[in-house]
DNA sequence: CGTGTTTGACCTGCGC
DNA sequence: GCGCAGGTCAAACACG
């Protein structure tokens, strides 16, 4: 399965026009398998993930500057941010989720999310579920999950429109998540995150209900990777951003060639960011940690405490400066998880991007 | 009682 | 214009 447990995230951005980019994003097919392309054939579902890469983000636009050029990266993500974005997260599933074709189970995040919906969708044997962000009233934040056809492994994750507040500092909302059968698949680990359980990868829950709680953070928020939790510890991320812009929805993920083939081990090792042709580290701490449903949940209450805009922090921050100031961000800083100066001088050329573009519209479908 | 899930019905857009 | 598929609504229900 290509999008399987041990791919890490990948957070794909592609404000429109990405593919057009300057430099001529290639799109390496290499690293999709024929499954992945296959699979979405209708839309997103598919999990562009490579096991390998640890974590990646990868941008669309193909911006000349490099990383070390902080004030292009700013604008950049302030483009990302701006923009209205549609962003598709492809993240592993909890094992349990297996077991049900109807639901997932997905890591907790900073965000309060309702089902509003589910509806089976033609051409995959999972049915879609429609969430709407509960933080807040106001808030048009909604989110789309299913269980992608090409990797049942991978939960898919779509997010429309923005959240028009602040990231909760704390889960309010999550009332009702806990709901029965959610909090009995859990239970123990994460008293922390106390009422959201989700990780629980290894209990299973047969039972009807699930827990659906992702993580998500729409404006910008960068996965958090953990992966939930779950099996995995990646997550492959899509953003995509509406053409607002002026380009296309599609984007491409890059993944670095190399890293398909070395990395496991690598885990740090990098996420390319297209526009940047960089790689950077995730902050995660390790394999390990990353494995362990608990830390991720963790790390989502880390996430809760972090106030508002991890972007403030990244900028604030700095990643610039590859030093050591940066690792104490990056608990908190969803980009941060990446490293970004690390890698910086890394040579991309061995990316590789793939091309997804899926995520259509919906009705691509 | 408040919040969330479930689920059938309804609405809307697209293709034929 | 019709049918299909996706997305949303809202009533009923469950849980703490």
């Amino acid at each position: 399965m290509p999008c399987e447990s041990s791919s890490p995230v990948v957070i794909m951005s592609s404000p429109s026009g990405s593919t057009s980019s300057p430099r001529g994003i290639i799109k390496a097919p290499a690293l999709l398998t024929s499954d992945m392309i296959n699979a979405n054939p209708s839309k997103n579902t598919s999990c562009l993930i490579d096991n390998t890469a640890p974590l990646q983000i990868s941008s669309p636009r193909n911006l000349d500057f490099e990383l070390p050029n902080v004030p292009n990266f700013r604008l950049y993500l302030e483009h990302q941010i701006s923009a209205p974005a549609k962003k598709t997260v492809c993240i592993p599933a909890p094992a349990a989720a297996n077991s049900r074709s109807s639901g997932e189970v997905v890591p907790s995040d900073l965000w309060a999310w309702r089902k509003y919906g589910q509806k089976p969708i033609k051409g995959s044997p999972y049915p879609r579920g429609y969430y709407r962000c509960s933080s807040s009233k106001g808030c048009s934040a909604r989110k789309q999950v299913e269980r992608s056809r090409a990797d049942p492994n991978m939960l898919v994750i779509t997010y429309t429109s923005e959240h028009n507040h602040p990231w909760p500092t704390q889960r309010n909302a999550l009332a009702g998540s806990t709901r029965s059968q959610p909090s009995k698949i859990n239970n123990a680990t994460s008293a922390a995150a106390s009422k959201n359980s989700s990780s629980s990868q290894s209990q299973n829950n047969t039972t009807t209900k699930e827990e659906v709680k992702e993580n998500s953070n729409d404006t910008m928020s960068p996965i958090v990777g953990g992966g939930g939790g779950s099996s995995s510890t990646a997550a492959s991320v899509k953003e995509e951003f509406e053409e607002n812009i002026n380009d296309h929805k599609q984007f491409e993920i890059d993944q670095d060639a190399d890293l398909h083939h070395h990395h496991q081990h690598h885990h740090h090792q990098f996420s390319t960011i297209e526009g940047f042709s960089q790689t950077y580290k995730p902050a995660l701490p390790d394999d390990d940690d990353i494995i362990h449903s608990n830390q991720s949940e963790d790390f989502f209450a880390d996430l809760g405490e972090i106030e508002t805009d991890p972007l403030n922090l990244l900028f604030t921050q700095g990643f610039s400066t590859g030093g050591d100031g940066q690792k104490e961000s990056k608990a908190l800083d969803p980009f941060n998880l990446f490293d970004w100066s690390a890698t910086a001088g890394v040579d991309t050329t061995h990316n590789n991007n793939n091309s997804f573009g899926d995520q259509e519209a919906k009705r691509g479908l």
